[in-house]
DNA sequence: TGAAATGTTGGGGCG
DNA sequence: ACGCCCCAACATTTC
């Protein structure tokens, strides 16, 4: 009796429910399919493809080199394997994102048709949109967070307790074929990825041993040090969460454990976040596209190809901002905080779409997660459920000297800013001569001066957010 | 999970 | 001693 696993967003043996279903049925056959013929535009980006190879590299070793690798339309592929193998059953943990929901659901009634035992599990969320626990009184989704949370989440039944790792798993004797790891070609032919090589430890081992460290060192004060991006407060796990190597009820209650207080409090309600922006894209699958507040459609969102090329590559001449455009480029991550204030700055000062800064952080992130990355996007342009009033704009020179008074982590991306003092960090522009002079800047040839006056575009952005009300 | 403008308060300098 | 002004510090309002 032949059982296949299909591994998708859950790369890890531990809390893994579709997993623990298979080897309870008899021998299985662990796959994962490489799928960007059924993504559509929402093709797995150049930073998350590296991480995935990583992640897929340290499963099928923990898998004893069983896992079998495909590339191509899901469906097709499922029905060649079932067609030339003798397969009993296909269990797999549920995906959110609207093409994944379309195409399993598709495959699931084809391998029910076909008598071949078919389960879907719930291996990433700990309440899952469709749970009508969570839904408002009158039989409607919220749209406002804290009453998700508070009244929807925590008024609900409890998230299931992490399942153990399967004790012994058999392997099927399998004519499958298949490609090798290398074969689906996740990794860079150029070699940026030399310092995200330095900065991750990738798979389901490290993920713990990171929830571990994070939980011993920086929860304790998480509430107010989330908010410094030089600080070691924030938990780092979002790739490993967007991958599957741990699951969001295994750090839920490992957080648990530590007592209720006001920072493991704080640190569970950003996993309700994760969970509301889930229950967005259910909810509204065209999340991704057009404005949850259909007023900003109208919005006159400007073009402007060299800016954002500035914003990209971390060359605005706002120190706060080119830190953490050029934290992301160089290792596929971005502290939380200052992923507010960079799309912020693009979307209020700019004025360019937030389509344009999701779509990049789609590419750059190695924690690109269709559910967060729009839902987030839309919240800090103002246009989402629960959004950023669109009068809450950034000031970036505040914000810099607010959560980086001392500069370490702008000063550790934005090197040629290294020798001028504090007080001008955050705007050099204002420096005077002699001290610019001092620590080896010239404005404009080896630190650009600002793209855009913050205070000038900041009005122009409320004029034109004040014309849509009217 | 803002920022800037405006309003309020209270301590100290000073005639 | 007292009133007046200044202004920093804090609070509230507005965008």
């Amino acid at each position: 009796m032949t059982y296949i696993t299909w591994f998708r967003q859950d790369l890890r043996l531990s809390d893994n429910p579709a997993l623990t279903h298979a080897v309870e049925q008899g021998d299985i056959i662990p796959i994962y399919i490489l799928d960007d013929e059924s993504a559509g535009d929402r093709k797995i980006g150049g930073a998350s493809r590296w991480w995935l190879h990583h992640s897929l590299t340290d499963l099928n070793s923990s898998l004893h080199g069983h896992m079998k690798f495909f590339e191509g339309d899901a469906h097709e592929v499922l029905q060649k394997i079932v067609k030339h193998n003798d397969i009993k059953g296909v269990y797999w943990n549920r995906c959110y994102e609207p093409w994944r929901i379309k195409r399993d659901k598709k495959i699931k009634e084809w391998l029910q048709d076909s008598n071949i035992d078919v389960k879907s599990f719930n291996g990433s969320l700990l309440w899952e949109p469709c749970d009508k626990q969570i839904y408002k009184n009158d039989g409607t989704p919220y749209r406002v967070f804290t009453p998700f949370y508070r009244k929807g989440c925590l008024g609900a039944d409890p998230p299931r307790q992490p399942l153990n790792r399967p004790d012994r798993i058999d392997y099927a004797d399998d004519d499958l074929g298949g490609l090798k790891l290398d074969d689906l070609n996740l990794t860079p032919t150029i070699p940026w990825d030399t310092q995200m090589k330095k900065e991750w430890k990738i798979g389901e081992e490290a993920a713990y041993a990171r929830l571990k460290e994070f939980i011993k060192d920086g929860l304790s004060d998480y509430k107010e040090g989330r908010n410094f991006p030089a600080k070691n407060h924030v938990s780092r796990l979002s790739p490993h969460l967007h991958w599957g190597e741990i699951s969001p009820n295994q750090i839920w209650y490992a957080a648990q454990a530590e007592g209720e207080n006001k920072n493991t409090d704080h640190f569970m309600s950003e996993l309700g976040w994760r969970e509301f922006s889930y229950s967005l894209l259910y909810h509204f699958p065209n999340i991704d596209k057009k404005n949850l507040q259909k007023k900003f459609n109208d919005f006159p969102w400007k073009e402007d190809k060299k800016k954002l090329k500035a914003w990209q590559k971390g060359q605005t001449g706002y120190p706060i901002v080119d830190a953490g455009m050029r934290e992301l480029w160089q290792t596929g991550y971005m502290h939380n905080r200052v992923r507010m204030i960079v799309g912020s700055f693009l979307v209020k000062n700019l004025l360019i779409h937030w389509h344009q800064g999701e779509q990049w952080f789609w590419d750059c992130l190695v924690d690109a997660d269709a559910a967060s990355n729009t839902a987030s996007w839309q919240w800090v342009a103002g246009t989402g459920a629960d959004a950023a009033p669109y009068f809450r704009i950034f000031n970036p020179v505040t914000q810099g000297e607010k959560f980086d008074g001392a500069g370490e982590y702008t000063r550790k991306y934005v090197p040629e800013l290294k020798n001028i003092p504090d007080k001008y960090l955050f705007k050099p522009w204002e420096a005077p001569r002699a001290i610019l002079q001092k620590a080896g800047i010239e404005l404009d040839k080896n630190y650009p001066n600002p793209i855009v006056d913050v205070k000038q575009s900041r009005e122009q952005a409320l004029e034109a957010f004040q014309a849509l009300k009217d």
